[in-house]
DNA sequence: CCCGATTCCTGTAGGC
DNA sequence: TGCCTACAGGAATCGG
């Protein structure tokens, strides 16, 4: 389940290997992610010079002189660089071979990912152009939540899991930060205090950047090729723990659903 | 505008 | 052991 951490190690994985490049070849051996591939872009993409790879909350943006690719993980897809010519698995959607030999290869076993291209620039993009700001960014402050949550009802769980919200905080971060912040994940977003506010997002940040430095511990194996995510690694408080002891208190953690999604937390640590 | 439900897909875990 | 089902999850989109 890759989060904005995992997207942004990707990206600095990557970058070195492929940035400059020019694209030799395209391969798709499955058009049926989240949205069908356009068959034709191994024409948009041929003999092009690929000159940056940023990211927008959870997109992967890889620009062109001409136009722009964004790919999207999903949950469960992942991007490697491979040898050129190297045999695909099972779940090897795409291969974007680069002059120099290497391939950027496309994984994605519950193909909820998506690669799309864009002639516009990506930011105008229907996907991107509505999307809150980035969560480890200034724009993104206790003032910024205190405003955009007013008069809203919905839960702050949900709430910020939204990318009108805020973008690249996912379930896993949601529950973390609603912990560490002490907030209840049921409460209406608009009761939110300006304190809380001020808490969560320096919460939120927190979690993210460390989880990003751990992300780049795995850096080394990630191109040579096991790929494995490193927030497993990282200590959860309450994520995936339902029904075990607080850290901090020892309550049994509660699990609940909130639109469709888990949500664990401790009914003693977060009663506000 | 706001919100909840639905949808895509397959690996994994749990029940029997 | 193996079959079957339920469930997980990001986020766009639809319906009320």
């Amino acid at each position: 389940m890759p989060e904005l951490p995992e997207v942004e190690t990707t990206r600095r994985g990557i970058s070195p290997h492929i940035q400059g490049k020019q694209v030799l070849s395209v391969v798709i051996r499955q058009h049926q992610l989240r949205w069908p591939i356009d068959s034709q872009l191994p024409d948009y993409l041929s003999r092009k010079k690929l000159l940056d790879i940023q990211r927008r909350g959870k997109y992967l943006l890889l620009l062109f002189r001409h136009g722009c690719l964004m790919i999207h993980l999903g949950m469960s897809g992942s991007l490697r660089i491979v040898d050129k010519g190297s045999e695909a698995m099972k779940h090897d959607h795409v291969d974007i071979i680069f002059s120099g030999g290497a391939c950027l290869r496309f994984h994605d076993p519950r193909r909820f990912g998506s690669l799309i291209w864009t002639q516009e620039p990506p930011q105008m993009h229907k996907l991107l152009a509505k999307l809150g700001p980035e969560p480890l960014s200034d724009e993104f402050s206790a003032q910024y939540l205190f405003n955009a949550s007013r008069k809203r009802n919905k839960d702050v769980k949900s709430f910020i899991m939204d990318s009108h919200t805020v973008v690249g905080v996912g379930n896993i971060y949601a529950n973390e930060s609603l912990f560490t912040a002490g907030i209840r994940p049921t409460k209406a977003a608009g009761k939110l205090t300006r304190k809380q506010c001020e808490q969560w997002v320096a919460d939120i940040k927190k979690i993210l950047q460390r989880s990003i430095t751990q992300g780049g511990t795995t850096l080394r194996d990630f191109v040579g090729g096991d790929g494995k995510p490193g927030y497993f690694a990282q200590q959860l408080n309450v994520y995936g723990r339902g029904g075990e002891p607080c850290r901090t208190c020892g309550t049994t953690l509660k699990e609940i659903r909130q639109a469709q999604r888990t949500t664990v937390y401790c009914p003693s640590c977060q009663k506000s």
